[in-house]
RNA sequence: GCCAGAGUAGCUCAGUGGUAGAGCGCUCGUUUCAUAAGCGAGUUGUCAUGGGUUCGAUUCCCAUCUUUGGCACCA
């Protein structure tokens, strides 16, 4: 038995959550639930990123209290859980204490690579942002077409620059794994590029009073990007006066892994394994990127009104089909896309005439006929069987060609069915050898189900236990 | 602009120096245990475009176009 630390992102709480967010949480899910399933002692984490100046600036538009607007979308994502049948351990906020203490103990170790700089910049006031010179348009911002002031402010800054040969070493030996290849040669680029020094801080003005402080300068507050990365060690107790799970499954632990989405790989696998090791803390050893889901070949944006609500989804379709679509159809590290004709042809064609109607036909006939079906099963079985099992291990983490492999054992099974055809047959002998052969694939396949689709793998087993047949997933 | 990846059947993608495959969709046939599901057969392609290397390229090289991503203090 090992320990495994698994981490989701933590998302913005500007917005309510979108399937986009979605589909980091349920791979995230997956992983998580195949390892305790292999025994393993899993720790998996999510939250939300709760300090940043976006979700001040979407409040006061809402004209809300910011502590109020904040609390109400965390708690959209928070409740997430329940509806998509997640098992973190945890969730944190970065407005709990523990964030806060943890924030700061990580910033005093790094303080040895911190250092004040003066920094001057084009200001826009409406935007409250800086710009680069090429950015603005003849001279004005391009959002209010008005001339952005020259600002200057001391900030604190982060020495990254002596970290490039280290972490150009560390990433191109794998040893911190980024998933795929392609964004592992981002990195490289990105680092070959040159590494320079970045500004950690902002003034309590510009931060509008938002944010953790600076240790022991309270006229600043810390950088988002720099409290929200030590979120994942915060959760383990980094910082408190109990650090023993921090211990367990952080620092004396190999197996980390985080998921993350390709806008943010940078500030993981570059940001966040400078900060680590300028603080003496060990590295993660996986960096999962995946890609975004597009609305019908668009990006998924307000604007456009074509965002996904999770919640609508489930409620329409069920919390295992959203589950399978996401894992079945958007390609683990590639960006996928997602229409309602995509799910619905998915949803029939693999859930409702795939597993469920299998799960229809054999039961119900083992019902009519009073079939016995503990006979041992045929060779044949047991070996395909067997070899669907090493294949699904061996693909488990590109979710989509996993799936693929259960389910050409259910078209194994509907293929062997057609073939003897059964419902022909009174011999009793016969049929109990068929159906053990096949009902030992059913329970299989909700064994290989199981960190996938929990509710359906449950559902399966419980089906054969008292053989009456209900339709898993009605057909639409 | 620079760098990297991608461009193959309606869709999602696999693949190979010798004139292309899977799944889904669609059409037809067939079965009846089943959620009008299952099974079988069939269907479609200038393998982005233009050159080059080669006996021969979709596969290698070059250019072009389209597209995606990265190009720091902005998730």
């Amino acid at each position: 038995m090992k320990n495994i630390f698994i981490s989701s992102s933590i998302p913005f709480v500007n917005a309510s959550p979108h399937l986009g967010h979605v589909l980091e949480l349920v791979q995230a899910d997956t992983v998580a639930r195949y390892h305790r399933l292999l025994g393993d002692n899993v720790f998996f984490v999510s939250g939300t990123d709760e300090n940043s100046l976006k979700n001040v600036q979407s409040a006061e538009k809402a004209g809300e209290n910011v502590s109020d607007f904040v609390y109400k979308n965390y708690i959209n994502f928070f409740q997430l859980k329940d509806l998509l049948n997640l098992t973190y351990d945890d969730f944190i906020r970065t407005t709990e204490q523990r964030h806060f203490i943890g924030a700061q103990k990580l910033w005093k170790a790094c303080a040895k690579d911190i250092y004040k700089k003066k920094y001057s910049g084009l200001y826009c006031v409406g935007c409250e942002e800086y710009y680069k010179e090429e950015e603005l348009i003849d001279g004005m911002c391009p959002e209010h077409k008005t001339k952005p002031i020259l600002v200057e402010e001391e900030n604190y800054f982060f020495k990254l620059s002596k970290y490039q040969d280290k972490i150009k070493k560390i990433i191109e030996t794998d040893e911190v794994k980024i998933i795929p290849q392609s964004r592992k040669n981002e990195i490289l680029s990105f680092i070959n590029s040159g590494l320079q020094d970045f500004c950690i801080s902002r003034t309590n003005e510009r931060a509008k009073g938002w944010g953790i402080d600076v240790p022991e300068d309270s006229s600043q507050k810390m950088w988002v990007w720099f409290d929200a990365l030590s979120n994942y060690i915060n959760a383990l107790g980094y910082g408190s006066n109990d650090e023993s799970k921090f211990n367990e499954f952080w620092n004396e632990n190999k197996d980390k892994v985080h998921f993350i989405g390709k806008g943010i790989n940078r500030f993981h696998s570059v940001y966040w394994l400078a900060m680590l090791l300028s603080a003496g803390i060990s590295l993660p050893k996986t960096i999962f990127v995946h890609g975004y889901i597009t609305v019908d070949g668009q990006k998924m944006s307000k604007s456009i009104g074509n965002v996904i609500d999770p919640y609508k989804l489930v409620e329409k379709y069920g919390c295992d089909a959203v589950r399978y679509f996401l894992l079945r159809e958007i390609p683990a590290l590639e960006d996928g896309d997602f229409t309602f004709d995509k799910f619905e042809k998915r949803y029939n064609s693999d859930l409702a005439d795939g597993i469920g109607n299998l799960l229809s036909r054999t039961i119900t006939m083992i019902d009519k006929k009073n079939i016995n079906i503990d006979k041992e099963p045929e060779e044949l079985f047991i070996n395909k069987n067997k070899e669907i099992e090493e294949k699904v291990k061996e693909k488990f983490i590109y979710f989509n060609e996993a799936l693929d492999e259960v389910w050409s054992l259910i078209s194994f099974c509907d293929k062997y069915i057609e073939e003897k055809k059964p419902w022909a047959i009174d011999d009793a002998n016969g049929n109990e050898i068929i159906f053990s052969n096949i009902t030992y694939s059913l329970k299989n396949i909700s064994q290989l189900l199981r960190p996938f689709l929990p509710e359906t793998s449950k559902k399966i087993e419980e089906q054969i236990k008292i053989l009456k047949p209900e339709p898993l997933f009605p057909r639409i």
